[in-house]
DNA sequence: AGAGGTGGTG
DNA sequence: CATGCACCACCTCT
């Protein structure tokens, strides 16, 4: 295509001065598009400092000097970033955001994000998020060159003119990027799901600048029991285990030394197999529970601690922000081939439930003088699911019952009534692990196995199943035949989902439709969720901006978000948060209640 | 460095 | 022949 530059020397100005930045900013408003990079010494913006600041036209980047420059004293620079009649076009936006916000003062609104687009583009084709070079490369052709990206990372010298060049071309190259996948989002119409992503962008940079508060101190005391209880079931399992191991040594502080590495799989395999004679396939949680055993109980019992400390101790501590004080994730919000969330260091969104023995989410609580409020989606993917289908029946159960019990009852003969859960726990349960498998496109053989049911049992209940929803075997069917056809899948509210669909030929043609048709049944109902809940996520913001609340939002796990509000608004706020949330979910399903219940508190707990 | 096993969440 | 979705962290082994 047509470049407005030259890829090998790009037009820019080194702005340095007050005088110069302001007659550039006078130039910028005649803009109706601005691209927008900056330049940092660290990726952390609150270690990191901001070096640069790239605001360019389609022909030339200008090049503002942060160190020297105070960008704050300049009311054209926020009104250009903040008037939402400038579109701002930035690779990853939240990353310079959140410098921006955090060393000038300004807050960029109106954004359009060329690695969203892209990641909405390719949803399911890509394992990671685009970077600029592989746009640059796809898009226009051009070769870029990110060795000088490096340069910068603790950089306190005078700026380069090859680090002028590269911060030059980095925002260049934005504008003919912005033009393709524009026509390809219109294309495909996904321009209102890159709509969705541009403004939840903004939510997610000020959820991950204000972190979430944890209590150091009780979550230490968390581990240092744990420690104490997985110590001893390893000394115990070490002392079962020596008769069949001749090891006697001793370490050099007079310790009998081990006679395994009980976190080696290896180790373990040989041990069951050879030593115990107990033939085993693996030695994963399924397989030991079978196991009539004291090594195999003391294992079962030593994992359950060492998981909790090795993936949740010292390590998520280790991520404190000295700064602040707080935890500060990395939410990826394109991380999820089905427009999902994903979380990482730490990722919030995997710490254990609370539990008598871990109550680590006891230890997320508010600042001094706020509280936390919870809100999450009852049973969303079953009303998501209800609703989707259409079947009268799911709608029914979805909305006037407990689902997993109204299901039971209806497979099983029984009678519904409020308290069947406690009447026929067990029918709940198999009911519950229908209603979930189904989601996931599981067969009669799983759904035994789980249950504990023969094969055949297993698909006498699939059947029966079946028969009392039958528009929901319609609905799942229809969209594993239209992603095996088409090779996409989309949600009603537009997002969609590429499958790589193999050629016939194939040696696993079978096996790979397959598993496209579990992903392509998957993909409307947790899609769907994850749309309601960006919804949710934007409306959240805007409300408390619009009525000057002192909170903020703090994170989000699938269908949860969770709000940190100034106490004395905390219970005004509760009300507002379920009503947004509900608004969301709302814009998307028509036939079932959407209902979010709020828990304000000061622990992170519902 | 990457793969595989295991296990935490929705 | 195998057949439940979506993730991330930690461990060991190669």
């Amino acid at each position: 295509m047509e470049l407005k530059f030259d890829p090998q020397n790009p037009k820019y100005e080194f702005i340095t001065t007050g005088s110069r930045a302001e007659e550039v900013l006078k130039i910028l408003a005649n803009e109706k598009i601005i691209a927008v990079d900056v330049e940092t010494t660290d990726l952390n913006p609150y270690t990191g400092t901001l070096l640069l600041v790239q605001l360019g036209t389609p022909e030339i980047s200008y090049v503002f000097d942060a160190r020297e420059i105070n960008l704050c004293d300049f009311p054209l620079y926020k009104e250009l970033l903040e008037n939402p009649k400038y579109l701002k076009i930035l690779q990853n936006a939240k990353f310079d955001y959140q410098f921006i916000k955090l060393k000038t003062g300004s807050q960029i609104i109106n954004i359009f994000d060329t690695m969203l687009a892209e990641g909405v583009l390719t949803a399911g084709l890509r394992g990671r998020n685009a970077g600029l070079k592989e746009l640059a490369s796809t898009y226009l052709g051009v070769d870029m060159e990110k060795a000088t990206r490096k340069t910068f990372y603790g950089y306190t010298g005078k700026i380069t003119e090859d680090q002028l060049i590269y911060s030059g071309l980095d925002i260049l190259v934005l504008f003919p990027i912005f033009e393709e996948q524009m026509k390809r989002l219109q294309a495909e119409k996904l321009v209102n799901i890159a709509k969705l992503e541009f403004a939840v962008t903004r939510v997610v940079a000020e959820m991950e600048i204000r972190g979430v508060y944890i209590n150091v101190d009780k979550w230490k005391e968390i581990i240092a029991s744990l420690q104490k209880k997985r110590d001893s079931y390893a000394r115990q399992l070490q002392e079962a285990i020596r008769p069949y191991y001749n090891n006697t040594q001793s370490d050099l502080f007079g310790n009998v030394s081990d006679c395994i590495n009980i976190n080696s799989q290896t180790q373990l395999m040989d041990l069951f197999n050879n030593k115990l004679n107990i033939s085993v396939p693996s030695t994963g949680d399924a397989i030991l529970a079978t196991i009539d055993h004291p090594v195999a109980k003391l294992l079962r019992d030593y994992r359950g601690y060492e998981k909790l400390i090795s993936a949740f101790g010292d390590t998520l501590l280790a991520k404190v922000n000295k700064v602040t004080g707080r935890l500060h994730p990395d939410f990826m919000q394109l991380g999820a081939a089905t427009g999902r969330f994903s979380c990482s260091n730490p990722n919030l969104q995997q710490i254990p439930r609370n539990s008598e023995e871990a109550p680590f989410r006891q230890c997320f609580t508010p600042a001094p003088g706020y509280k936390l409020v919870v809100t999450d989606y009852s049973s969303m993917e079953m009303r998501v699911l209800a609703d989707l289908s259409g079947d009268e029946r799911l709608i029914q159960a979805v909305s006037d019952a407990d689902v997993h019990s109204f299901t039971a009852a209806l497979m099983f003969g029984k009678e519904y009534s409020p308290d069947f859960k406690k009447k026929y726990p067990d029918l709940r349960q198999a009911a519950k692990a229908i209603n979930f498998g189904l989601m996931y496109g599981m067969g009669a053989s799983s759904l035994a196995r789980q249950i504990n049911v023969t094969p055949e049992v297993g698909q006498e209940y699939m059947d029966k199943y079946f028969a009392n929803f039958p528009s929901v075997r319609k609905f799942l069917e229809g969209y594993a035949t239209h992603a095996v056809k088409f090779g996409w899948s989309a949600t009603p509210a537009g997002r969609k989902r590429w499958y790589h669909v193999p050629d016939k030929t194939d040696p696993d043609y079978k096996k790979k439709i397959a598993q496209i048709g579990r992903e392509a049944k998957n993909h409307p109902i947790q899609g769907t969720n994850a749309d309601v809940t960006k919804y949710a996520l934007v409306f959240l913001h805007e409300r408390l901006k619009k009525e000057g609340v002192d909170g903020f939002v703090t994170h989000t796990v699938h269908d949860e978000v969770v709000c940190e509000v100034r106490a004395d608004q905390a219970e005004d706020w509760a009300q507002i948060q379920q009503y947004e949330m509900v608004r969301a979910g709302e814009l998307i399903l028509k036939k079932v209640p959407v209902k979010s219940d709020p828990f304000v508190g000061d622990v992170w707990e519902h």
